[in-house]
RNA sequence: GGGCGAUUAGCUCAGUCGGUUAGAGCGCAUCUCUGAUAAGGAUGAGGUCCCAGGUUCGAAUCCUGGAUCGCCCA
């Protein structure tokens, strides 16, 4: 026994959970407790987290926590058994984002603005602001206790980081797969610059454009022609194809003495009632055809049959059918035209584009030249110039929503401007085959949403005419554009150049040029920067300066075991990262991936700025405490999801969950202090009475349910089963056995302390805080200065006792019966009762007799009988198995249920008890029952007061006795006195000298049961009767007065 | 327009292989317990399992179609 007047460290008054975990958080910075986590794991087999960066440039939300407390339960966990798992943090600083934001903080609306500002400047201005918020990141990140590295993070723009990006475009250069092509972007011809998916949303408007359908001559047929449809008649001279949809049926019609080819679905649409099919072809059979193109007169095109090619994006919505196909002026258009040969995407000058940046045609359009093609009037003399030539059926107008420049208002055009690509489609085979080793959660991503993506994969538009990203490292002579040098490194630079690479970003790096290999011309680099998402795909290798460096290092951290990020990864880093490192390592570069949903507001509206509705993390953790926010994400639902998230829903956790565990540690330690015990001289477990060890067992299949989840990367269920022990521990255990902690019960103390240590331990990878308040102070000198440095607990099969967890789960619904009983009679449990009736028998009836006092104390009954037979209480009633008879009977399954209702309840349990059949007559057929094949149940007899569940059932015999009420009063009057010491201020375990008077049947009841009511009062003296009337404190119990007086004993 | 996911009590969510009487917590009402608790217990009200078909002896669950919401893409 402890000698020291407090066993455990008791928690402080009033302090709420942050400021608990305020004072953890200081302690671990003392300790060093992050980093002593990972020292103890020196050595050992390493479990690969990768940190996805975010990118510093505005505050954290509540949705980065989300990631964040998923990015650090499982390095936790694994940490815990055993692993070494390293976590360096990073920052993703390139992108257009970034530069965006800098651009409305300087008010800079193009990209002429930004170059008459000065791109030294302007991309310093970016490089500032991109780590504008760490210190709030850094705060918060470790405030919610996510345990990562933030002293040494990776920057995808420090130099060491972009030469890593270099080397790894050169070798995807050496592969052949880096080529410069064409890519169709929205541009805005003004303002000479190609918009992001984002900036074309901003700017949709409802307009009119002409609709023109146009007749194209097909080749060696008179007078028979293919008849298009377009909303743009400027794209037409970029014409090189027709498309049509291989499914499509196309007919031809004769109108107005002419042979016209178009989709039968349409005929009437387009040509009106009276149009009929002269005969069908299918879309494959045109693909036989050509057509007499171009359709405008150009100065380097002579007239010549163009292809009909099949699309599978061809439908039947809305024009004909057949869809006029300009590469250069559209996604589609682009993609068939290269898979049909019509031009090579990896050469430049294949692609037929009659049409300059400043978006007026150039000296081939015959007659257009300098035209600007959006112009209105130009549009009526190209349709003008259709119909002279007998091409156009006719023109009208049409209404829909078309994208303009957010900037300017000028209509966009759909243009390919030349754009650097890896040819990612070489390798979608391999990433298919990766993807297939990559465990999702939820799995649906896996071949859904991402693998769908690999399916259908295009090859990576890398470039971006930006400035603020990691420059393309391409170098082209100025006098041959055909000579070309990709650079890997800055030593190779500088070697060519004689210039000292300081920074490699622009615009320093675009005055960095060497003599041509080649004898002539002076190399000069490209443009562009690259797309940052392939510097964050690229951070496996280059959070480490691979291979320039540190090479043994990123062998043994590739790939990484695990991942996490929000599902609007799936196209943007979980693509990245898989296809730089099939391309480079040809292999995945993770093994596992969570994919967390979106947070919501209660409405279940997406949280942002514009709506209002954004809950602050700060907010939350300043009110509930960062366990309580991580506890509530872990466990409220399966975090894919998305969650409809407020502060009062996590205030919720904290009630339900970590006070019950509070108050439970708070419990044990009043006690053991109180009783100066510390559980050191319990017995050995399997010595303890049934309570301790079905705690402990329940303990053991906790610490297996969690295991076990967690280990399939499942904290939702692992969190709810420590939940509802917990729940079992506080309202069950604790509950059941308050009068051996109020005795300092060595067992029962060394019980609940080991259970409470062990939680702790089980909760350190979700509730860090709470659990290694929890732990330190119940842990004693041969425990580990924080949780997080212990082993997590492994299941101890010994100590499992299923056959006791049962029984103990059949005594619980034998009291959960008769509390029921009571409440229905209206008896309450204060007034002791005679007997319990309790139909039982079997295992059931060994259960409830092994908890017999348990029970009888739970429900302030006198003893227990047992009813094998139940026919005084009940009656059996027989109730098919469904599973069992389903098969077996099919159709004359419902028959067979009125049957077995039918059937002698009582006779048939009787039966089937002794394995005999039991007989059913079902259409005609005999039918044998077994016991598998029938449930028997109970119903209640009138007449008895009985709560019933399956073939268990408790009755209460309600007869109050004269002795029973004395008994019940007297546990009144200690209920009052009790109260009284808790007006008077008394302390629980003061001892008190006792006077009673008022009401003589009060008085009289108490002196009949004085040891009980002084016992329970801790009254060293009690003068029963000594009290006037009117002295102390004067209650109310069952109608009648009682004075009370209380003092302290000294 | 296409792909993916979701829809169960007032709210937040479970619901296994299809098994006939769909659960929990919160909230509400009534009662109750208290020598740990911001607590606990009991009872009750509260359900067209989004809708319509289908498969089946049997559907919240499987299939088809539709609606609504969300995400991604066009």
């Amino acid at each position: 026994m402890a000698t020291d007047s407090q066993v455990f460290e008791p928690p402080k008054q009033g302090e709420g959970f942050p400021q608990i975990e305020e004072r953890v958080l200081r302690r671990w910075k003392e300790i060093g407790v992050f980093e002593k986590s990972l020292e103890r794991r020196e050595g050992a087999e390493r479990f690969v987290f990768y940190e996805g960066p975010p990118t510093a440039n505005g505050r954290p939300g509540s949705h980065h926590v989300l990631s964040r407390v998923f990015k650090d339960i499982f390095p936790r966990y694994k940490t815990m058994q055993g692993y070494r798992v390293d976590r360096k943090a990073g920052w993703d600083c390139h992108g257009l984002p970034v530069e965006l934001e800098i651009e409305k903080e300087l008010g800079l609306s193009s990209k002429h603005e930004i170059e008459n500002y000065g791109i030294a400047a302007f991309n310093q201005k970016c490089r500032e602001s991109v780590l504008r918020y760490v210190e709030d990141w850094n705060a918060l990140t470790e405030r919610i206790g996510f345990w990562i590295d933030l002293d040494d993070p990776y920057r995808t723009m420090s130099n060491d980081y972009v030469e890593s990006v270099w080397w790894s475009l050169k070798e995807i250069h050496n592969q052949g797969r880096l080529y410069e092509g064409h890519r169709v972007v929205p541009y805005c011809p003004r303002c000479g610059t190609a918009l992001s998916s984002h900036e074309v949303a901003l700017g949709y408007k409802d307009v009119e454009d002409p609709s023109v359908y146009v007749k194209l001559p097909v080749t060696g047929q008179p007078n028979t022609h293919l008849l298009i449809w377009t909303t743009t008649p400027w794209t037409l001279p970029g014409n090189v194809a027709v498309a049509v949809g291989p499914e499509v049926t196309y007919a031809k019609v004769e109108h107005g003495g002419e042979t016209l080819i178009l989709a039968n679905d349409l005929i009437e649409r387009v040509l009106g009632e009276d149009a009929k099919a002269t005969s069908t072809l299918t879309g494959t059979e045109l693909t036989a055809l050509t057509y007499d193109g171009p359709v405008f007169e150009l100065n380097d095109r002579p007239p010549a049959p163009s292809p009909i090619i099949s699309g599978d994006f061809v439908t039947t919505g809305d024009g004909t059918g057949l869809v006029h196909i300009a590469p250069a002026f559209g996604e589609d258009d682009y993609q068939v035209a290269a898979a049909h040969g019509i031009f090579d995407p990896t050469q430049q000058d294949t692609l037929y584009n009659p049409v300059g940046l400043d978006g007026t045609y150039d000296d081939r359009v015959a007659g257009f030249e300098g035209r600007f093609v959006k112009d209105k009037d130009l549009t009526e003399e190209l349709i003008a110039d259709l119909d002279r030539r007998g091409l156009l059926l006719k023109a009208q107008t049409y209404e829909h929503s078309y994208p303009h420049c957010w900037r300017c208002s000028t209509p966009l055009i759909y243009y390919a401007k030349g754009s650097w690509y890896i040819k990612t489609t070489e390798i979608r085979e391999q990433m298919l085959a990766g993807n297939d080793g990559i465990s999702w959660y939820p799995p649906h991503i896996k071949h859904g949403r991402f693998g769908d993506w690999l399916e259908n994969n295009v090859d990576w538009a890398l470039s971006r005419e930006r400035y603020w990203g990691t420059p393309l490292p391409v170098w082209i002579n100025d006098e041959d554009p055909d000579e070309q040098v990709v650079i890997g490194s800055y030593a190779e630079l500088e070697q060519l150049s004689g210039q000292k690479i300081e920074d490699p970003h622009r615009p320093y790096i675009d005055e960095v040029t060497f003599p041509a290999p080649s004898g002539s011309g002076t190399m000069r680099r490209v443009p562009e920067v690259i797309d940052a998402w392939y510097d964050s795909g690229s951070m496996p290798f280059a959070q480490w300066h691979y291979p320039f460096e540190n090479k043994e290092i990123f062998d043994e951290k590739f790939p990484a075991q695990y991942i996490c990020e929000a599902l609007d990864q799936t196209r943007g880093w979980f693509y990245s990262l898989l296809a730089v490192s099939t391309l480079m390592f040809e292999k995945p570069s993770y093994e596992t991936v969570l994919c967390l949903g979106l947070i919501l507001d209660p409405e279940g509206q997406k949280m942002s700025k514009s709506r209002g509705n954004v809950v602050a993390p700060w907010d939350v953790i300043d009110e509930h405490g960062a366990d309580a926010f991580r506890w509530y994400y872990f466990t409220s639902k399966e975090p894919w999801a998305g969650y409809r998230f407020s502060t009062e829903t996590v205030g919720e956790s904290v009630r339900k969950f970590l006070l019950t565990l509070w108050n439970t540690f708070g419990f044990l330690v009043l006690y053991a202090n109180a009783g100066d015990e510390d559980g050191a001289n319990a017995r050995p477990v399997a010595e303890r009475n049934d309570f301790d060890r079905w705690a402990l067992s329940r303990l053991q299949s906790t610490v297996a349910t969690v295991t076990d989840r967690l280990d399939d990367y499942d904290a939702t269920a692992a969190g709810r089963s420590i939940d509802d022990f917990i729940d079992e521990l506080s309202n069950w255990y604790v509950r059941g056995s308050r009068r051996r902690f109020w005795d300092a019960d060595p067992d029962a103390i060394a019980t609940l302390r080991d259970c409470l240590v062990t939680v702790a331990q089980l909760l350190a990878p979700f509730t860090p805080f709470v659990a290694d308040e929890i732990y330190t102070k119940l842990a004693g000198p041969g425990g580990e200065a924080s949780v997080h440095l212990t082993d997590f607990p492994k299941p101890d099969d010994d100590k499992r006792d299923q056959r006791l967890e049962q029984d103990m789960a059949t005594a619980r619904a034998a009291v959960e019966l008769a509390r029921a009983a009571r409440a229905q009679a209206k008896v309450k449990i204060r007034q002791p009762l005679g007997e319990i009736v309790v139909v039982a028998s079997g295992e059931e009836r060994e259960a409830i007799g092994r908890f017999e006092e348990l029970i009888l104390g739970e429900l302030n009954v006198k003893s227990v009988r047992y009813v094998t037979d139940a026919d005084e209480l009940a009656k059996f009633e027989l109730r098919p198995n469904f599973k069992a008879l389903g098969p077996r009977l099919g159709k004359n399954m419902p028959q067979a249920k009125e049957a077995i209702a039918a059937l002698d309840g009582a006779k048939a349990n009787e039966n089937l008890k002794n394995g005999k059949p039991v007989r059913l007559n079902v259409a005609g057929e005999e039918i044998l029952l077994t016991a598998d094949d029938v449930q028997v149940v109970l119903a209640p007899l009138d007449g008895y007061q009985l709560e019933r569940e399956g073939t268990h059932a408790v009755a209460l015999d309600l007869t109050v006795t004269e002795q029973l009420k004395r008994e019940g009063l007297a546990r009144e009057v200690v209920h009052a006195v009790q109260n009284a010491r808790k007006d008077s201020g008394l302390a629980v375990e003061d001892r008190i000298t006792l006077k009673l008077g008022g009401d003589e049947t009060l008085l009289a009841a108490a002196r009949e049961h004085e040891d009980y009511v002084a016992g329970e009062t801790l009254a060293v003296v009690a003068d029963i009767g000594g009290a006037d009337s009117d002295e102390g404190i004067v209650a109310t119990v069952e109608g009648l007065e009682l004075s009370i007086v209380v003092a302290k004993t000294v």
